[in-house]
RNA sequence: GGCUCGUUGGUCAAGUGGUCAAGACGCCGCCCUCUCAAGGCGGAAUCACGAGUUCAAUUCUCGUACGAGCUGCCA
């Protein structure tokens, strides 16, 4: 039998990174299969609807590259998606009332305040457990009732006795017993479904063979299962997914700051580096690769591998990946992304990706750009790491004299600025400020002199950075600035240093 | 409170009734080197605890502790 998943988000505002996994895993568990991938908008809970929700749903998906084989925008044989236009289409009401004529569900026309007194508070908490009081109406009471118009919920009818056990691919069977199941609300008094009852139904009639889903229902399930037997249909594969934490260990909220795609999209990381990363969160490949492509993904993926303990979200890996897709990147595409962030660093009206003009006036070239842009590749993590990096050519900053001494260069004020004085008069005459070409000259001088490199390129860099470390060294800072601005900094630092 | 689930280095994790208990991130050191990266090499660091089963338990069983989830006319 071909395997069906569906991913059935509720438009309630930005894709948790928790959602995502629970997408990916679907997504991967279809394709790795040749399997089918569906969408499906669980929109049942009016209140809490956020709009433009349903926007970030459909980007996200195009953005991380999940594709759905059938959707709200992708008609399949199974529609409509919108679990909303499902209600209109008096899908759910129809269900609820062939359990209601079985036995296994029944009106219920109990009011707030009585709901409210069969409430106990244990340990600070408020628990209710349904008393079954409406089960016990006669037909022609629930007629009489419904007649009135009063309002009503149909609620599953779960017996107090025996046990409820169901197989969880990933965490084994698991059984209840029935007594600790609440007689739970199918339908609401709004008309809609909840959750729960949506979810089984559309889950059956869409076909899906494997329900994935956070551990968060694993209590849950048994009262699925109870849903899926009183209708006599067959349950699905049912593959819980363990939590993801924050680093205090505890269920990721907005509070931490990046627990949602977008938020993560928005400090930087790419969408293939984020998936990577998702996907190593509760599932492990077979051998030491942890660098996947969506296409190695679908290939590698064994959902069997998941495994059961809660995984914590960890920013630091999570840039190291994000790092190491950047080093990969093809050309193009860095520049798509480094451009803005290095002309950000350029702060003057007008500079363009062409040419910029410094803060200190200086006139640096698109070859310049290149080079920062080359320069960058394996020194960020994330793009907004750039224009700190490279404030420098923007502007020299005013540093401290003392930046000359440095023990190991064995450099000091005082011979700092003998080298500066000394290679002024070859930087001055010298035309070709190319790599290359400064190199072979400040190393003839270095020669001549008879010191170590440091002795020499240790001050250069600082006077042409006025930065204790910078990406690049001195040759290569001194290409990008030019020769006018070069010969200005190195002048500043003689000043400085006399 | 009840129910359910979980527990291998700081983090992600592999793994098995007998292993020197993989690998990755991070950290530390070394090499390279004009600084910072990148790259290369190396290091420290883990089976929650207590019983039981067994010749042998990280692995199997039970209990304890700790953590998490559920206990909504939310999903």
């Amino acid at each position: 039998m071909k395997i069906r998943t569906r991913y059935a988000p509720s438009p309630t505002g930005r894709m948790h990174v928790g959602n995502l996994r629970t997408a990916l895993y679907e997504y991967l568990i279809a394709r790795h299969e040749d399997g089918e991938f569906i969408l499906r908008i669980e929109d049942t809970d009016q209140e809490r609807f956020v709009e433009g929700a349903l926007d970030i749903i459909y980007r996200t998906m195009e953005k991380t590259g999940l594709d759905y084989d059938e959707g709200p925008d992708k008609p399949g044989d199974c529609g409509p998606y919108v679990q909303s236009e499902r209600v209109t289409a008096g899908i759910y009401m129809e269900y609820a009332k062939v359990l209601v004529e079985k036995g296994e569900a029944y009106y219920c026309f109990c009011d707030k305040e009585r709901l409210d007194s069969l409430k106990t508070t244990v340990s600070g908490k408020e628990i209710m457990l349904y008393d079954k009081h409406c089960l016990h109406l006669s037909k022609e009471e629930v007629q009489a009732n419904l007649d009135a118009g009063k309002p009503f919920v149909i609620r599953q009818n779960i017996p107090n006795e025996g046990t409820t056990t169901f197989v969880d691919d990933i965490y084994g069977a698991i059984t209840v017993e029935n007594k600790e199941l609440d007689d739970m609300i199918l339908i609401k008094s709004d008309g809609y479904p909840t959750y729960n009852f949506a979810n089984v139904v559309d889950d059956h009639l869409m076909g899906i063979t494997h329900v994935v889903r956070g551990n968060e229902y694993l209590s849950s399930t048994p009262k699925y299962i109870r849903l899926y037997d009183a209708f006599g249909w067959e349950a699905p594969v049912f593959v819980h997914l363990p939590l993801i934490t924050d680093e205090e260990h505890h269920k990721l909220s907005k509070r931490s700051g990046h627990s949602s795609f977008e938020d993560l999209t928005e400090q930087g990381f790419l969408p293939e580096a984020v998936i990577n990363y998702v996907a190593l969160l509760g599932w492990s490949p077979e051998g030491n690769e942890e660098i996947f492509s969506k296409q190695q993904l679908i290939e590698a993926f064994d959902y069997r591998r998941v495994n059961k303990s809660p995984a914590v979200f960890d920013m630091v890996k999570l840039r190291w990946m994000n790092g190491e897709y950047i080093k990969s990147m093809d050309q193009a595409r860095y520049e798509e992304y480094a451009v803005p962030y290095v002309l950000s660093a350029f702060p003057k009206a007008g500079n363009t990706r062409q040419q910029v003009v410094t803060s200190d006036g200086a006139v640096l070239s698109g070859g310049s750009l290149d080079k920062i842009l080359d320069l960058m590749k394996t020194r960020i993590e994330v793009f907004p790491d750039i224009p700190e990096k490279i404030d420098f050519f923007d502007r020299l900053p005013d540093y401290d004299p003392e930046m000359y001494t440095h023990k190991k260069m064995k450099t000091n004020p005082e011979n700092s600025l003998e080298t500066l004085k000394e290679t002024l008069p070859i930087l001055e005459a010298q035309e070709d400020y190319s790599l290359d070409a400064l190199h072979d000259v400040i190393m003839e001088y270095i020669g001549r002199k008879g010191v170590k490199n440091g002795v020499v390129l240790w001050p250069l860099r600082t006077a042409v950075s006025g930065k204790q470390s910078t990406p690049g060294g001195a040759f290569e800072i001194m290409e990008i600035l030019g020769k006018e601005e070069t010969l200005r900094r190195i002048r500043i630092g003689i000043e400085k240093l006399s």
